[in-house]
RNA sequence: GGCGGGGUAGCUCAGUUGGUUAGAGCGCAGGACUCAUAAGCCUGAGGUCAGUGGUUCGAUCCCACUUCCCGCUACCA
C-alpha cells in the first residue's frame, strides 16, 4: 500500500485581508506536503476559506452586496494567495460549497442520533457593541447598570434557544485520549494548556444560532444555523467526500496526518474537534500542531521601511522563495517568531546568495571551463570525497524522523551546515590547482555537483522554485526529485551536459540609514 | 488572582539528566587564497548564561525569593 499523508491548514476567515500569519501557516504546511511528496507519499494538502457567520453577513450587507458574491470575492483573494505562495495544495475548500454543507449536516445528524445534541436555552450577558457574551465574573455594576469589565460597554441578559453539544460527556474520554496518544497535541506547551483546560471541566457547547442566517441550516429546524466551529472544523472531512466513508479519498487519507494551525485556535482543534469526532465515532486526526505567531518586533509600520507583515508586498519586493526560506529558517517552529526586513535581507545575502547560489555558480562555471561542460566521466573517489558524500546517506533516516516530529529547524540547519561543508570541501580540494591531475579534478567536480544536487533536493520543500532552477544544471525536472536518492553518490549521469544557469538570488544592496 | 513557559554574546536563537576554557548563524576585525554573485576558506574579539540567597566538592543548569516578559484561565473568528 502507498504511504499517504494528509495535511491541512486552517481555513481562513475572510473578514480580514491575507496577512503574514496566513502566509506562515500555508508555507509551513506546504513545506511538509512537499517533503512527504518527494519522500514517496501520496499527499493530500487542503486549505480553504471559512465563509459563514454573522461578521461575514454584516460585512456583505455593509458593502451592499449579495453575501455569496461577497464571499466569492474574498475567497478569491485567498485562492490567489495560495498561488502567490506557490502552494502545492491538492484541494481548496470553501464552507459555502454544497459538498461541505452535505458533510456538516450529516455529521450533525450523527451527533444527534448518538444523543450528543439537545435543545435548550443559551443565556448570558451580551454586549451588543462588543458582539460578545460575558461571564458573571466579567461583569461590573456601575450606577445600577451592568457593564463588561474589559470594555465598559453595557451588557444585557439574553436568552436564546440553542442546540447544545454534550461536550461535558467527553471530558474523561478526551483526557484518556491525550494520555494514551501523547503526540496528539504539539508542541508540548500547547498540550499542557489544553490538558489543564479540559481538566478544569468542560461545559456543554452551544452549537447553533438563531440570530443570523448566514450558515448551514440545522437539519429539520431551519430557524437555526449550525454554529461556526462545528461548521468550520468539518471541512477537513468534507474535502474527503465525507459522509461517503467508502470514497477513495476518505479511505486513503482519513485520519489526517496533521492539522496545522495557529496557537490561537488550538482549543477548537484539540478539544471540540476530537470531541465531535469521538461522538460521531470517527477516527481522530493523528496530530494537532499549534504553531506560534509571527510578530514584527518593535518595528512600526512605516512607509519607508515597508510593512513586513504584508506577505504580498514582501513577495513583490524580494520574491517568494526568500520569504519562504526566511520564515522556515528564522522562526523557531512552535514558538512566536520575530521577523524583520533587515534579517530577511541578511538571510538572502548570506544563506541564499553567498552560500547556496554562489556554490552553484562556482562549480558550474568551473565545470564548463575545465570539464567541457559535461558531468565528468573518469572519476575516482577518495576518502575525503566519501566522507562528505556519505553524510547525506547517514543522515537520511534522522532527517525523516525529525520531520515526523515537526523539527523543521533541524532540517534547515542540516542543509545550511551541508552548504558550509560543501564550500569548504571545494576550497580545501583546490581543483584549480589540479589541472595536471585530471582524474582528481574531475572527481572533485563530480563530488561537488553531486552535493549541489542533493542539497537542491533537500531545499525543494523550502524553496521549490529556486531548487528547480538550480536543478536545471542537470536537466532534472520536478517529478524526478526524490528524497531517497540523496543516498546515491553517483546519481548524475556521466557525460551529460551541464547547463549554465542564471543567478539564483540577487544580493540586496543594503543602505545604512 | 490561579496554572504554565521564559529572561544565555550587538542581533536571532541552541544547549547543559550539575563537572575542565558556555555554543551556532548573522554582524564586526584580521589573515591566506582566487574556481565563483568582491562570493568562499581560516583566525579572532564579544557573555559575572536577569538579580539575590541556598543545596553541593562544584550551578548557567537543582531549590527559594526578587524583578521583567509571555501564554492559558470556554463559545470573536
Amino acid at each position: 500500500m502507498d504511504k499517504t499523508f494528509y495535511i491541512t491548514t486552517p481555513i481562513y476567515y475572510p473578514s480580514a485581508r491575507p496577512h503574514m500569519g496566513h502566509a506562515y501557516s500555508s508555507i509551513i504546511a506546504d513545506f511538509f506536503a512537499r517533503f512527504k511528496n518527494i519522500d514517496g507519499h501520496k499527499v493530500h494538502f487542503l486549505t480553504g476559506t471559512d465563509e459563514h457567520g454573522l461578521k461575514v453577513q454584516r460585512a456583505a450587507e455593509k458593502n451592499g452586496q449579495d453575501t455569496q458574491k461577497f464571499c466569492d470575492q474574498i475567497s478569491k483573494t485567498f485562492q490567489d494567495l495560495s498561488k502567490t505562495l506557490n502552494l502545492s495544495n491538492t484541494d481548496f475548500i470553501r464552507t459555502t460549497e454544497e459538498r461541505h454543507k452535505k458533510s456538516v449536516q450529516h455529521l450533525w445528524n450523527e451527533l444527534e442520533k448518538n444523543d450528543d445534541i439537545y435543545l435548550s436555552n443559551y443565556s448570558g450577558w451580551y454586549s451588543v457593541s462588543d458582539e460578545a457574551f460575558y461571564n458573571e465574573d466579567e461583569i461590573d455594576e456601575i450606577d445600577g447598570k451592568k457593564v463588561a469589565k474589559s470594555s465598559r460597554s453595557s451588557v444585557e441578559w439574553i436568552e436564546e434557544e440553542s442546540y447544545f453539544f454534550r461536550l461535558s460527556k467527553w471530558e474523561k474520554p478526551l483526557l484518556e485520549y491525550y494520555k494514551s496518544n501523547p503526540d496528539f497535541i504539539a508542541p508540548e506547551s500547547r498540550k499542557n494548556e489544553v490538558i489543564s483546560f479540559v481538566k478544569s471541566g468542560l461545559k456543554d457547547l452551544s452549537i447553533s444560532r438563531k440570530t443570523f442566517s448566514w450558515g448551514i441550516p440545522v437539519p429539520n429546524n431551519e430557524k437555526h444555523v449550525i454554529y461556526v466551529w462545528l461548521d468550520a472544523l468539518t471541512n477537513y472531512l468534507s474535502a474527503l467526500e465525507y459522509p461517503d466513508k467508502d470514497h477513495e479519498l476518505f479511505k486513503k487519507f482519513w485520519p489526517a496526518s496533521i492539522h496545522l494551525i495557529g496557537k490561537d485556535i488550538i482549543r477548537f482543534h484539540a478539544v471540540y474537534w476530537p470531541a465531535f469526532l469521538l461522538a460521531a465515532k470517527i477516527d481522530l486526526p493523528k496530530k494537532i500542531y499549534g504553531h506560534g505567531w509571527i510578530l514584527s518586533g518593535e518595528e512600526k509600520m512605516s512607509k519607508s521601511k515597508g510593512n513586513i507583515l504584508d506577505p504580498l508586498k514582501i513577495v513583490e519586493k524580494y520574491g517568494l522563495d526568500p520569504l519562504r526560506y526566511y520564515l522556515i529558517k528564522e522562526v523557531s517552529f512552535g514558538n512566536d517568531g520575530n521577523i524583520s526586513q533587515e534579517r530577511l535581507e541578511d538571510c538572502i545575502n548570506s544563506d541564499l546568495a553567498n552560500n547556496y547560489g554562489n556554490l552553484c555558480q562556482r562549480v558550474v562555471a568551473f565545470a564548463i571551463k575545465n570539464c567541457k561542460g559535461k558531468v565528468p566521466n573518469e572519476i575516482k573517489f577518495q576518502d575525503e570525497d566519501f566522507i562528505i558524500l556519505n553524510k547525506f546517506k547517514d543522515n537520511l533516516e534522522n532527517i525523516r524522523s525529525k520531520i515526523d516530529q515537526q523539527n523543521i529547524n533541524f532540517y534547515i540547519d542540516y542543509i545550511v551546515n551541508s552548504l558550509f561543508e560543501a564550500n569548504k570541501y571545494f576550497n580545501d580540494q583546490e581543483p584549480w590547482k589540479k589541472k595536471d591531475n585530471l582524474i582528481r579534478l574531475n572527481t572533485i567536480v563530480y563530488t561537488t555537483l553531486e552535493i549541489v544536487r542533493k542539497i537542491s533536493f533537500l531545499l525543494y520543500p523550502i524553496i521549490p522554485e529556486s531548487s528547480l532552477k538550480a536543478l536545471k544544471i542537470f536537466n532534472i525536472s520536478e517529478n524526478e526529485i526524490n528524497l531517497s536518492s540523496i543516498e546515491n553518490n553517483e546519481y548524475l549521469l556521466k557525460d551529460n551536459n551541464i547547463n549554465k544557469i542564471d543567478i539564483l538570488f540577487n544580493k540586496i544592496e543594503k543602505n545604512n540609514d
